[in-house]
DNA sequence: GCGGAGGGAGTACCG
DNA sequence: ACCGGTACTCCCTCCGCG
């Protein structure tokens, strides 16, 4: 019999020697099904050596005692385009075999026998993951006790196929809460006092622990409740890192298992720091965090507040700390468990608006869902093209660092400083990509300095001279031309839907999922972890990219444009509407590459810093870029100083009223009338603080934390607030938790935090620090000299 | 012993 | 665990200073 099923998890288990593929999935009439194939075996291959006969190289690898080879076949692939021959080697046991075989006479080299089976499964049955496969199986009845409403047994691999409708997902939400007096909880001391769960249909359930905190009983319920509903998807924010192994952990101590998977199996560290539930996937929110970097802080409730999905009312936060609290509490703790429920709340509606991007990656990239959205950038463009490679016969290249060369990147004019009206900014469309379609960047057609110009002849990129063949089109080619090409075909069809139906959204996540491979193709080549990185590929590309900004700014000034500013491919300048589009046009004509005219600044100000600068757009909006307005690492209430400066001198074009402005704040923090929270700096901690060569106010923060039980690891933010004192700053740094308003140095937040901000943009009119700070003993006399002799004011 | 200059460490941004 | 280019703060060392 045939069945169909929308492809959710895949895993591979042993069974008595065999390796089994474990397809888990939803069908046509949405019920549960696992399909089990025992048909493939897993293979790499050995690269025949120059010289060497296929024929017999295959005979002696079969020859080899204990190879556990079940079968070879020469095989022509292509290895960074060349032709090779080679032994594509099944066998059982891919890793002992394969490292049997480096050094065997005849066999240049093994490849692919580090990708994991069920990988090998995918690409090379070109299964899609979360797309419609069909399968040729028999039933098979449920004898291995797994939660799946339906086992067949496939006779051959699935196909998949293209259907438009999606299954009915089951997904649960959830946030757990643990009790804790000493710091961060610990599992074989602090017991797990509430989970809030609430699923895709908004049907809450609130596990709570006992009066005594006792939590056997909880978690009992809580994997029942997970067994109960078998959802497809469990979302939690922060679950690799923290809520699955401290359960599992938690269920140890309690002398339980924690096997609410499709197998009763414990949650499993995976690859990317990803932690695998067979049969489900398992999503960590904070994994779609990089996708929403304007939030700084990157806690559930910041994104929540980002995403709007609190605007009602600002719910209570309640910090970790403090569970034990209000635990503890009659009247507070259904504070607590209010706090917790909300948490699972917005988990659901930050899932809700995030889940069609995750799919359409999951799709593009053609890794499972949970493993696309824990895999950084990089190895998400890499099984992108691993993908592509098996298309084309083309074998995958170990995964060797390489050592590390920097090269030069993009250029970047010097602004010209001031208040400037009526600015044009023109942009490259994805330029970094169109550059290396257009020139054939890839290191399969790189032509080493040696080497002869081949037949049609090279690209020499400007400067660094690298070179690169016309023909045929490489391998990066072949990506991008895809890429670009889905991504305009998709936006074109957009433009023909509803904006509110359905298939709008889908395409438009499509759309999205497209945009973040494409833009990392460029970065990906020029990293030195990446299987196919090429120094000249990414090195020619930026000579490129700063020989066509260069070209572009001759045109603009030549069309009679003054030229403001540029960034690697945007170009500002005076806001011409009758020569802009000429000089778009000029500008294609002449490289080549497409630009468009991103937006008009009715006022646009720079410092005379390059990346900063702040822009006023004809609907009122303020765009702000660089600037500390946007910057996570300073104290909010020099933001919003700065925030609000630049409004009154982009919208009123009146510094001294800013000036004004920012007086009247001053005095007002000068009576402490503000909240401590708008005086937190947040700083990451980038390294253990043992190994900071030099002291830091928050890496002295972050042992604060440490000494009091909390426990920080490398890439938190740590919050902290500037005291009252004498030396230096990390000496009198408090974590924010600790620390009262009274205590606070306000001083520094006035002259170290808001009036740099603030003079940032109004000393270009001349009002300086001092101008800005109230008169005082403190102000030296010679400063007040100074100012007094200096012409400009 | 102290203050300031200048380089270095550290972080976060832009495109 | 994607690139290079850039701004900026605070730390730390060193130098001058009879």
């Amino acid at each position: 019999m045939k069945v169909s099923f929308c492809l959710l998890d895949i895993n591979s288990e042993t069974k008595a020697g065999k390796t089994e593929l474990w397809l888990w999935g939803i069908d046509d009439h949405e019920e549960r099904v696992l399909v089990i194939d025992r048909s493939f075996v897993d293979y790499f291959y050995a690269v025949v050596a120059d010289g060497y006969d296929p024929t017999e190289v295959k005979a002696k690898i079969m020859e080899i005692p204990n190879t556990l080879a079940v079968n070879a076949e020469i095989v022509s692939r292509k290895f960074f385009g060349k032709p090779v021959q080679a032994i594509k080697v099944y066998c059982e046991n891919v890793g002992n075999t394969a490292k049997l075989l480096r050094s065997l006479e005849g066999v240049k080299d093994v490849l692919e026998d580090d990708i994991r089976i069920s990988m090998h499964y995918i690409v090379d049955n070109d299964l899609v993951p979360c797309s419609w496969h069909q399968v040729e199986v028999q039933e098979e009845k449920n004898e291995l006790g797994v939660r799946a409403d339906r086992i067949y047994i496939a006779q051959a691999p699935p196909k998949a196929f293209e259907k438009p409708d999606f299954p009915q997902l089951r997904i649960l939400s959830f946030s757990m809460a643990c009790y804790s007096r000493e710091g961060s909880p610990k599992p074989d001391r602090n017991p797990v006092v509430i989970i809030s769960t609430i699923t895709d249909k908004g049907e809450e359930k609130q596990l709570i622990a006992g009066e005594d905190r006792n939590d056997k009983l909880l978690l009992e319920h809580f994997i029942k409740h997970v067994q109960d509903y078998d959802p497809d998807i469990i979302v939690g924010f922060g679950t690799n890192a923290l809520d699955w192994s401290y359960l599992v952990e938690r269920c140890r101590i309690l002398k339980m298992k924690l096997g609410l998977d499709r197998v009763q199996a414990e949650p499993h560290t995976s690859v990317y720091g990803h932690v695998s539930l067979t049969g489900i996937a398992s999503l960590d929110l904070e994994d779609f965090m990089n996708q929403f970097p304007e939030v700084k802080v990157e806690t559930l409730e910041n994104l929540a507040d980002h995403l709007i999905l609190t605007k009602l009312k600002k719910p209570v936060i309640i910090e970790d700390v403090d569970f034990a609290d209000y635990w503890d509490n009659q009247q507070r703790r259904l504070e607590l468990t209010a706090f917790s429920m909300n948490r699972a709340r917005s988990i659901k509606g930050i899932s809700d608006l995030v889940l069609d991007l995750a799919l359409q990656l999951s799709i593009l990239v053609g890794l499972p869902l949970d493993y696309v959205m824990t895999a950084a950038v990089g190895f998400r463009v890499e099984w992108f093209m691993i993908r592509q490679a098996q298309k084309i016969g083309e074998m995958v290249p170990k995964r060797t660092e390489q050592h590390y060369r920097s090269y030069a990147g993009g250029l970047v004019l010097n602004p010209r400083p001031g208040l400037h009206e009526k600015i044009a900014v023109l942009d490259f469309k994805s330029m970094y990509p169109s550059i290396m379609l257009a020139y054939n960047l890839s290191p399969d057609t790189y032509i080493g300095p040696e080497e002869e110009v081949p037949v049609g002849g090279v690209y020499e990129a400007p400067e660094v001279k690298h070179r690169f063949r016309k023909k045929p089109p490489g391998f990066y080619k072949e990506i991008l031309t895809y890429l670009l090409g889905t991504r305009n075909a998709i936006r074109d069809k957009m433009k023909e839907i509803t904006k509110t139906s359905v298939e709008y959204r889908v395409m438009d996540a499509r759309q999205k999922a497209v945009k973040i491979i494409t833009n990392a193709a460029y970065g990906y080549a020029g990293w030195t972890g990446a299987r196919w990185y090429s120094k000249p590929v990414a090195e020619a590309a930026s000579a490129w990219g700063r020989h066509t900004i260069l070209t572009a700014i001759k045109l603009a000034e030549k069309a009679g444009l003054q030229v403001i500013y540029g960034d690697t491919d945007s170009l500002f300048t005076t806001y011409d509407p009758k020569k802009i589009p000429e000089l778009e046009k000029k500008i294609e004509k002449e490289l080549g590459l497409e630009v468009e005219l991103d937006k008009v600044y009715d006022h646009v100000f720079f410092t005379e810093a390059k990346k900063r600068y702040a822009g006023l757009l004809p609907d009122g909006t303020i765009d702000i870029v660089g600037l500390e307005v946007i910057r996570g690492d300073w104290a909010e209430v020099a933001k919003k100083v700065q925030e609000h400066t630049l409004e009154i001198v982009l919208k009123n074009n009146s510094p001294e009223k800013a000036a004004a402005y920012v007086r009247t704040m001053i005095q007002k923090l000068k009576q402490r009338d503000v909240p401590l929270r708008d005086l937190i700096i947040w700083k990451t901690l980038t390294k253990p603080p043992r190994e900071y060569a030099i002291k830091a106010p928050h890496v002295e923060a972050a042992k604060m934390l440490s000494a009091k039980g909390w426990k920080l690891t490398v890439g938190d933010k740590v919050g902290y607030v500037v005291l009252t004192g004498e030396g230096r700053l990390y000496s009198r740094v408090k974590p924010y938790v600790f620390a009262r308003l009274e205590e606070v140095d306000i001083d520094y937040y006035i002259s170290k935090q808001v009036v740099p901000a603030a003079a940032r943009i109004l000393e270009f009119w001349g009002i300086t620090e001092e101008k800005l700070l109230p008169n005082e003993k403190t102000n030296k006399p010679s400063k007040n000299l100074m100012e007094f002799m200096q012409p400009q004011t």
